[in-house]
DNA sequence: AATACTAGACCAAACGGTTGGTCAGATATG
DNA sequence: CATATCTGACCAACCGTTTGGTCTAGTATT
């Protein structure tokens, strides 16, 4: 920058200005604006993003936070995330920035990471009591959450509860009376609520639900899963809720394995509205939770954080969509 | 930092060298050494990346350069990529960093990025005539380049050729004689180098190649390809040589829309190895590329660049491996 | 006791920009 | 003609670290 100011003899500074060129208090000529831009061109300037960062004590960088480990990045609802960021990003003039050095770290070195003015504000999706919200609370970084709702944080999310109630409807009235609710195996907030509002749905429809929980992330079976599927004759089931596409697309994987069907044998229902991939043979019914707009509505609420000019809600909440597949 | 030094009564330069850690010729005794991290612990301190960076003219973060417009974040080769740069960096005790403002931008405002210093080199997926290459060349960033080899940048390949071969021998010995090789819409090196080894393989065998063009990156069936299947008794083509998974995929999909099936009215064979999802139906012939270790290996590569002390070879190339799934 | 080393700590100059306050000269105003 | 305003450019301080060179006091060597 000193060589660009030499070369077209003017200062350090009237450079900066007119290459950093948003400022409107301070004028610079058309012609010096123009000698300028030609010396830099000339030498190949490259203004340092780092050093300009330090200097308006700003990155422009949003930071995600993705607090799942059992997520795979080639996890669909990952994918469908980062697209939602990324549009939010472009509508908000911001970058985006996934730090991907997670992985060799503990809590400390990865709040570290964050609160070392390389982003300016953080979209985290966790599980509440991930042991980095306590921290991050402590800290001046602005964060929202968005998928799992976490107290104290602003949380943007897709609405479970009606998504749920609308699949205890829909199977009711298909007339399934007795259904196998797949749980997931770990803590997960979105899941819950999921879960909580099926089963109350589903009793005050007079459904009897027996409930099983998966044996990995990934939604296979359980040894007592598919004992429940076996005697899916003496104990009535006729239907079976996932708590995730994931594990609706494994149980309808095991279903076919053991000769059986959906929906002649059992109906089958996910929940997350995931694109399925091309191959698949059979439509989920599944409720559509639009990930990529939730995503979406996360950077802009954390890019009204950052601009402060307007009050951000501590919970908003996006409408989700029964969509039937030929699976129930 | 000042801060931290006055509570501990010594100056900012002490608490960088405690703080920092490694530097072998300076000395801190015990004591002050403790009375600085409490003080700094007292105070909350969190060192300031940027200002790090800024003094040390290095991040220690790796970039990663995703040119392939058609590639959506939820393909299974990113994915795969993603993983092996995790690894390497993990070895190399490497941040590894995603920038996804690139979609704001033309090629001047992806340089500058780039070349901004927030990284310290870059891993590279693009095609050779990408107009990010040229600028790439001119500056003073490492740059490694991964799947499609690019002059002048040292490269880390699969080896396309070695796996066409192999599915042309394949085929032959399965008893094809005529096969419609499925191309790739868009310019791609790695897409070519297949395409011209299986053309000379086959053509050594005797083989006779029809070639069509899928209609998109996703390989769903031109009007061309549909003629060319429709007319499979006329041309006698008995086997469909796709130039990756996804495209082979698609033609499955197809096939079994038209109730026509793999292999028994065509062969199908594709070209990745990415693993397959769950609810796939049939197992795909296909070449395992192993993104994942090129990836890694990219990693290395830069990372050897950057420490200077190893020759970096122009051009290095991973192993293939044919595996025959049900479907030729 | 004089000299040579060494451990421990420090100073000040980078690193590459940004920015508020300042200032000289030109133009407009009274 | 004196004064107010504006225009274009600049200076110097600052952002939060790192780092090479320096300095002091204590210890070891001769």
């Amino acid at each position: 920058m000193k060589d660009v100011g030499e070369l077209a003899s003017v200062s350090p500074y009237t450079v900066s200005v007119v290459l950093n060129g948003a400022k409107s208090n301070t004028r610079v000529s058309e012609a010096t604006r123009e000698r300028i831009q030609a010396a830099a061109l000339e030498l190949g300037y490259q203004a340092n993003r780092l050093a300009r960062a330090l200097g308006q004590q700003s990155t422009n960088i949003i930071g995600l936070y993705f607090g799942y480990g059992q997520l795979e990045p080639h996890d669909p609802f990952h994918a469908e995330v980062l697209t939602g960021l990324q549009r939010g990003c472009q509508a908000r003039d911001k970058d985006l920035m996934i730090h991907y050095s997670f992985h060799r770290f503990g809590v400390d070195e990865i709040f570290a990471e964050l609160a070392g003015g390389t982003i300016d504000g953080l979209v985290m999706l966790a599980a509440p009591n991930d042991p980095l919200v306590a921290k991050l609370k402590g800290s001046r970084l602005p964060v929202v959450a968005m998928t799992d709702r976490i107290p104290g944080i602003p949380s943007i999310l897709a609405d479970d509860e009606n998504g749920s109630r609308a699949i205890a409807e829909h199977l009711h009235a298909r007339g399934h009376r007795t259904v196998l609710y797949r749980l997931c195996p770990g803590p997960s907030d979105s899941a819950e609520r999921r879960h909580r509002a099926f089963a109350e749905r589903a009793q005050e429809l007079g459904m009897k639900i027996i409930e099983g929980r998966t044996a990995d992330w990934k939604g296979r079976l359980s040894v007592m899963e598919e004992a429940i599927v076996a005697a899916r004759h003496e104990n009535g089931a006729t239907a079976v809720v996932c708590w995730g596409d994931p594990s609706a697309h494994s149980f309808l994987a095991y279903l076919k394995s053991k000769g059986l069907r959906a929906p002649r044998d059992f109906a089958v229902a996910g929940f997350n509205g995931i694109e399925a991939p091309v191959e698949v043979a059979q439509e989920l019914t599944t409720v559509r939770a639009y990930w990529s707009k939730v995503a979406e509505g996360a950077v802009h609420l954390l890019a009204n954080c950052l601009e402060g000019n307007e009050e951000v809600p501590d919970l908003t909440v996006l409408p989700v969509e029964l969509s039937l597949g030929g699976t129930s």
